[in-house]
DNA sequence: CAAGATGATTGTCG
DNA sequence: CGACAATCATCTTG
């Protein structure tokens, strides 16, 4: 491509200018070709420029310049490198060397012209922003992501399960960003090495052939390219890794547990007690969270399903309802039986039985009060007694 | 193992 | 944003 065209520039010129350089540079247009040729290879140091400076080797064929490199690879280190230092030495090196690059830098413009700026690509900012974000490729571990973590530790309050699976995702995530962050690292060592041998190479080949910085810096722009593109898929596999892990984690949140006994009593507690109104404000919430060791969210999840379900087939409930209606109430005179003998200490009473009629009223439910209840549920005409959890009437 | 129970999620509405 | 309704996915029970 560009070196017919700079063979062929070259010979113009020189024509044009002085007629014993033309006939060197005709040689050296030769000797460029070889050395362009191998370039791709072990950029062996072009034929000894001796035949061609001769006035007879002019009429060399190139069949023999095509010869000697063909069988460059054939000549022994020292050969070469004599031959090397050979054309290094020649008295019209210095010429030649200038005149090649002056030739280089006309066409240099279309080397130059097809370097485009490179515009981020749009992909490999997504998967760095995902990257960031996911923690992976952010600060160190030590530092931010250790303290979000026990945020959400904090956040997800005692619940044992949930931190478990947390740190479970969390060491998970860890090992991730470990394999990324040396991967990484091998990379960019591997880039730098392979740079620094490209460009010493460069440099070396830079004596016997015109290579600008700029060319060098082209090629290292390359190379960067290169590696950063081996890069974008080190990246994208571990995007996918998150996500994959993600969605484990997110699959492990859906594999649920029931709520343990405890909590669905206190839960069933306020839920039948406030049956009137079973919509628990947000400090309530957190008080029934803290006491069934659950979170807030949760809290409301259950209400929102005992809701709906309740409303859905209230006849199902009316057990369960009588049950804790029940329970309230006995909690509610045990308390009351205490404040009592707590305050009248000499007027024995034996316990429950004051209220015992309260007791078998919701126990004893007939089927037409039942009815009632189910009717006027929602509706606010019945108002079930509302006691908190340690048994006062509210 | 099927059916029911139950906690969580999703989409819609006010 | 919270409540609701429908639905999902899993757990429990018989």
């Amino acid at each position: 491509m560009s070196f017919s065209i700079c063979v062929a520039q070259c010979t113009d010129s020189l024509a044009a200018t002085m007629d014993d350089q033309a006939r060197i540079m005709q040689s050296i247009g030769g000797v460029s070709l070889a050395g362009h040729s191998v370039q791709g290879g072990m950029a062996l140091p072009p034929p000894h420029g001796h035949d061609g400076s001769d006035g007879d080797g002019r009429k060399q064929d190139i069949g023999d310049i095509l010869h000697q490199i063909m069988t460059i690879t054939d000549q022994s280190l020292d050969e070469a490198q004599a031959k090397k230092h050979g054309l290094n030495c020649h008295r019209m090196k210095p010429a030649l060397f200038s005149v090649l690059c002056e030739i280089k830098e006309k066409t240099g413009l279309s080397i130059r012209g097809s370097q485009e700026e490179d515009p981020p690509d749009p992909q490999l900012m997504r998967l760095d922003n995902m990257l960031l974000a996911e923690g992976v490729a952010g600060p160190e571990k030590g530092g931010g992501s250790a303290a979000a973590a026990a945020a959400a530790a904090a956040a997800s309050g005692a619940a044992g399960d949930n931190s478990i699976e947390h740190s479970d995702y969390r060491a998970k995530l860890t090992q991730i960003r470990q394999i990324y962050h040396t991967e990484l690292e091998k990379y960019e060592q591997a880039c730098n090495e392979f740079t620094t041998h490209v460009m010493n190479l460069l440099r070396e080949q830079s004596r016997t052939r015109p290579i600008s910085p700029k060319e060098i810096e082209r090629m290292v722009g390359i190379i960067h390219r290169k590696f950063s593109s081996i890069q974008m898929q080190l990246k994208q596999s571990t995007c996918e890794a998150v996500m994959i892990l993600r969605s484990r984690f997110l699959d492990a949140r859906r594999k649920r547990r029931n709520f343990s006994k405890q909590a669905t009593e206190i839960l069933n507690e306020y839920f039948y007690s406030h049956l009137s109104n079973p919509y628990p404000s947000e400090e309530a919430k957190e008080e029934l969270a803290k006491k069934c060791s659950i979170t807030v969210s949760q809290v409301s999840n259950w209400f929102g399903n005992k809701r709906i379900r309740y409303k859905k087939n209230i006849g199902k409930f009316q057990e369960e309802a009588n049950l804790y209606a029940a329970k309230t109430a006995v909690n509610a005179a045990h308390a009351a039986a205490a404040a009592v003998q707590n305050s009248q200490a000499n007027s024995p009473t034996t316990p429950n039985s004051g209220f015992q009629m309260k007791d078998e009223e919701f126990q004893l439910d007939s089927a037409e009060s039942k009815n009632t209840l189910l009717t006027n549920m929602f509706t606010g005409g019945y108002s079930a007694p509302c006691y908190q959890s340690d048994g006062r009437i509210q």
